[in-house]
DNA sequence: AATTAAACGAGACGGTACGTCGAGTCTTATC
DNA sequence: GATAAGACTCGACGTACCGTCTCGTTTAATT
């Protein structure tokens, strides 16, 4: 039988689970990683610290599901490399190069480096689902990722639009697609 | 003409100058960022706290100055691209990848992405420096880097090591090499 | 009815009450207002500062509680107005005017004024119970004091023994007993 | 002869004394003790803290020279004691109980109770003026004060008007008279 | 005229405390 | 047992003054 073993005591609300993830992911978006506070959360998401806690252990657990939350569901689309590449390269600045610059993804994934639990967390729930994503957005132009390809796309990105802070130009968007050419597999001629 | 104008007033104490940086720098190497303090680094050096914030006025200056302090001064070395790029990931890895996983560089660059004053300091101070040396580096070689190469192979770094905190392989560093073929605009053969 | 009105969350832990108020108390003591810290407070009191600080939202409202807490209980005693009022100027002097000449009154009193909100805690808490103290006294002998005596009688002894700290003889007492006698409307022949 | 040994080196600057005693008196008048510091001082009187410091070796001393120069240097007047004393109460209250409640005369008289030097500082250079002044305008009227007088008198005020901040009404005026001609030895029938 | 001694402006320095903020834990009563 | 509410410990933040110190620069009186 299935696991809703019914456990003892007042089940969880299912709209805690909700509002907390949205507040966080609403501070998360507004300020990084330092306009995060569980307290903030809490209250903005109308609940007790206590109720916070329970579901996230810590903060930075907490931040890891909002910087999860960040991620676009939107897929990439496009029939050619340059399409397809130039669809993620946007989606990934909407998503963590906010134009104040208070990158979440980057304060989290430094934040959860010191931390192996934090950073076994950031990398299933977010690197995981960012890689499949990639893996999907360059299947439809006939490639596919290795993993270090998927170093050298991410890196760039970040070190480029995160790091440095400098803008999405049609320049780097063409070396960007070269570069993709030479680290896939792809069966392009 | 010279610029020892001679400001009016007592003059700084260079050794102060020379504690705090150690201070935070050994504590940066230490713990990250969320092991330099200010107070820390004060109490370490043998100075009160204002003689630090005298000359750092906020806890993410002294920070990027740490970070800066942290760049390791020797050269990498070697006559082919294989070599040069090998010494280049090994002093990578060892100013910013330390083992336990607290990455002064990359915690410093998250935060500093949110603060415009602090941003700038950290392209000057350490972007700025990280890029002369690879330049440096490649240039025993016979290449040279662009700007979009420089995010490719820091990111792929930053990425690989930092973020990911995969360990540095043969295999990877073949592929390293490659890349930085690749895009670098080198003359060899 | 009853104000046991059992407010929500966690009530808070009297023991931190009194050992707060003790420790600020022997702080105001033993070196006077300048010696009384929020953070020598806690300490003492083996409590954090933010505990303090609940309690009282700034160094002056400690303050002003610890001088309220100097007031010895006892009452002054005595059956004919010359022994009420010696054991009343004793107590006032072992109180307020101690040897050392830091005199907590005078400089919470002197804090207290430029702050409406201390000045009206000082007014009830530390003036207030010294007016009922001195009429209960006063009450011994038959007498009792009009508000322009509580003047009279306090600004006196306040200038003699704390602001020029001058002993407390027989000839200053003497006269004091004629001061009382006329300022007040006893019935005593 | 005389004390104008002619101290080798530079003369003190008589302008800065003036204008550090002039800074001195006008933080004091604004906002009390707390109101006065050194830095700022020099700051308003445009001079450095040094020399400051050199006139002034504490904080303390140069706050009872400030309170000096807040005694009003017009005699009260009148001819009977009605006048005299409703003048004195006049003058005392518009030197020393400041509307806004921040009592330069009573911080600086606690915080001098606690410091030898200063205390004896405050008892020549602003009580000895005060008795002087009280005594030259009871002598008006034909009285003279002992010093247990001065301690009635001045308590009085000192605790009407400046700790309890009551407005000086004509009761207690009246009240005032009848005290001062009980407590002086007046030739008045 | 050169020298000497102190005043002066400017600002660094060590120290101490302030009041604030946030993390994570604990304690109540209520649902 | 989940929840709301809030107290609690701990550690750090950045700020404000105090009183001391070290510079380089004036300004007299003395040699």
């Amino acid at each position: 039988m299935g696991d809703k073993a019914a456990r003892p005591g007042r089940p969880r609300d299912p709209r805690a689970d909700a509002a907390i993830l949205q507040a966080a992911r609403d501070l998360m978006a507004e300020g990084g990683l330092s306009n995060l506070t569980v307290e903030g959360t809490a209250q903005r998401a109308g609940v007790a610290k206590t109720t916070v806690y329970r579901r996230y252990p810590t903060k930075l657990t907490l931040a890891v599901a909002a910087v999860a939350a960040l991620i676009s569901p939107e897929e990439p689309y496009g029939e050619n490399l340059e399409d397809v590449v130039g669809n993620g390269l946007a989606q990934f600045t909407g998503d963590f190069a906010s134009s104040d610059g208070q990158s979440a993804f980057l304060s989290v994934a430094a934040a959860a480096s010191g931390d192996g639990v934090a950073h076994a967390l950031f990398t299933s729930q977010v690197l995981g689902p960012i890689e499949e994503k990639l893996q999907r957005s360059l299947g439809l132009a006939g490639a596919s990722a290795s993993s270090f390809a998927f170093d050298v796309l991410m890196g760039t990105m970040i070190h480029r639009l995160v790091i440095r802070q400098l803008p999405l130009d049609d320049d780097f968007e063409g070396r960007f697609v070269e570069l993709t050419r030479f680290v896939t597999d792809g069966d392009a001629p």
